[in-house]
DNA sequence: CTGTTAGCGCCTTCAG
DNA sequence: CTGAAGGCGCTAACAG
């Protein structure tokens, strides 16, 4: 059969370097198929060849190859593939702790990637997952661009979650905030003291919750019949820069508002930095001894200094470790659980008002 | 061959319902191994039959199974291993940004879990990434426990970062922040201005960058012949509210510190939070007009808000999304480059002070 | 209780 | 330029 004088089976390194079952086979004088049914739990193994294979995958360093366990017929890969638009961003930091949280609970890993709102790069990091052959997905939608990548179709049956954010016309189970709520609240909290003047600091309405925090806003307006002033809102606002940058135009207006609502952690704390900015000034400029009239800050979204803000600060708080872990358990109970042919579902969290 | 009537080769709904090269074959009437040159973009296809595979592709929505394609010889997973101690942390979650970032750009997907700063999670972790034949592994290491599952010899060839923090007796490449240098340049100031009680804040020793923060902390004291006040040391604060108990215990013994050198941004926030609740409560108690002494507060880790800190803080700044970049450099530059057989690189990050 | 056979999806090697 | 054969590591199904 060889050429080889040595009638042994030859044990030459493979290239990877990685044992396989067959080493630990040779090694522990069994078959490939006994070392299998140890390292699956198999019951029906004498305890003596057991502990043979358990003794050669230590002293091998063994560790089963996942990749080729998948491809095997009925075989799950144990992946999880998650996108989202921003990990720097705490809120999302926290969203992906929730999500691993479930995941490792039910055994999976996850893969993550970053999309930074560009849904160029969020269409290749779901064709990536799926050629990973991930068992779900869980997506911090981009919301610009046409999503047929997000389609059900296009996923041939791997389940999609949507976290924190949808996108219409894509209907799959899918984790939100109570986006219309909470700003609806906040808003009426600020007109109900008395501002008629209430300027609003947000994301480009193609952003999903920016849009419907913004509704609130509007819903808030109607119900009070106060019309919304606007000269007063700033949408399109992404980062801290900018949403400082909206704040300190707004503060320099003939006519200023009395109040400020922000759609999220950005903007409230480009708001702040405004805030302080112009106080500064103020104080500088100045010297009559008479205090600038405060802002009335209302924030969406929760950090960790909202209770220390320099500048007066009440905010709509919602969880986001919370939000991951549901994500997560929808997106479970379709893979381990009996909910495998439910129609899609869409939950609201709730947000709790923080004065 | 088959009982089938039908001549033709029959396409049966496989199992895992993804198409295989197999499917598109059929669909663009070639044989496999043509699609196959056609999806690792070789030059020598008939255009009409390269066209045929393409729409073929796209009309099944066929994604190329990565696990089956890392089982050939040579081929890798594409993959690399992430774990993070807690990805909640914002400092973490900036450390992942630079690694996804740089994995990304070397088209790579980073596996993440989180160790929780358990040795036997962290070890499960690795093991399961291992299982996945990922091509490399970047650890924030948890620091407790033996760390064998960490020394080369039991990760068979693939390289190992560490990121932020060591492991003393594994040597690989590592990236860290110059915590001494940084600790001891705060403590160096304070001293300077004159504080002769200063409270430290850290982790317990066991954690690396407390242990190295605080060896700063004594050095500047050794330098400026001070001697360290035993007392006002405080180890042990892995989050934020031991941190602000242990701030407040500080602050009520009977001759309590002028200043605090807090370790990391955690007991950074605590701290600010004790000393808010101290100056809330002295403001409650004593109406005689007199302000409560400043506590003067310099903090390793910056943070969003270090700048309105209510409490004046200087910090030690450093770049948690450079850190990442780095370590991600490194392991690639073993992976792709040149560099494969350098012996292990210790990269220390530069501070910058901001008062 | 244990071993043999075969094939998951892919691509390198070799023929045509 | 294209196709056929074989094997990467693993484990169901089927002997023994």
């Amino acid at each position: 059969m060889s050429a080889i004088p040595d009638g042994q089976a030859e044990r030459r390194p493979r290239a990877s370097g990685a044992p396989t079952v067959q080493d630990v086979a040779v090694q522990a004088n069994v078959s490939p198929m006994t070392v299998s049914r140890v390292l699956s739990g198999a019951k029906h193994v004498r305890p003596e060849l057991r502990e043979r294979v358990e003794r050669a995958v230590a002293e091998l360093g063994y560790h089963r190859n996942e990749n080729a366990r998948s491809l095997r017929p009925g075989q799950q890969s144990g992946l999880v593939g998650v996108t989202i638009t921003n990990i720097a961003n705490p809120y999302y930091a926290g969203l992906q702790r929730g999500i691993e949280e479930v995941a490792a609970r039910h055994g999976r890993r996850i893969l993550v990637g970053n999309s930074n709102e560009d849904p160029v790069l969020e269409r290749q990091l779901v064709a990536d997952f799926l050629g990973r052959r991930v068992e779900g997905l869980i997506v911090v939608p981009s919301g610009i661009g046409e999503p047929d990548h997000l389609q059900p179709a296009a996923l041939r049956g791997v389940p999609l979650v949507f976290a924190s954010r949808a996108v219409d016309g894509v209907a799959v189970d899918t984790v939100l905030v109570d986006d219309v709520t909470g700003a609806f609240e906040a808003t009426s909290t600020l007109l109900r003291e008395g501002h008629r003047r209430i300027a609003f600091l947000g994301n480009r309405l193609s952003v999903f919750t920016g849009r419907r925090r913004f509704r609130g806003f509007r819903q808030a307006h109607q119900s009070a019949r106060v019309a919304v002033v606007e000269d007063l809102v700033r949408l399109g606002q992404q980062d801290v820069e900018s949403a400082q940058q909206a704040m300190a135009e707004v503060l320099e207006l003939a006519d200023p508002p009395t109040a400020v609502f922000s759609a999220n952690n950005r903007n409230t704390v480009g708001a702040i930095r405004a805030i302080v900015a112009a106080q500064r000034q103020q104080a500088w400029t100045r010297s009559d001894g008479v205090p600038p009239p405060q802002m009335r800050l209302y924030g969406f979204d929760s950090f960790e200094f909202a209770d220390l803000s320099p500048v007066p600060l009440s905010v709509v708080d919602h969880d986001a470790v919370e939000l991951g872990r549901r994500a997560a358990e929808m997106l479970f109970e379709r893979l381990d659980g009996t909910g495998a042919n439910l129609p899609p579902r869409v939950v609201e969290l709730p947000v709790s008002l923080r004065a």
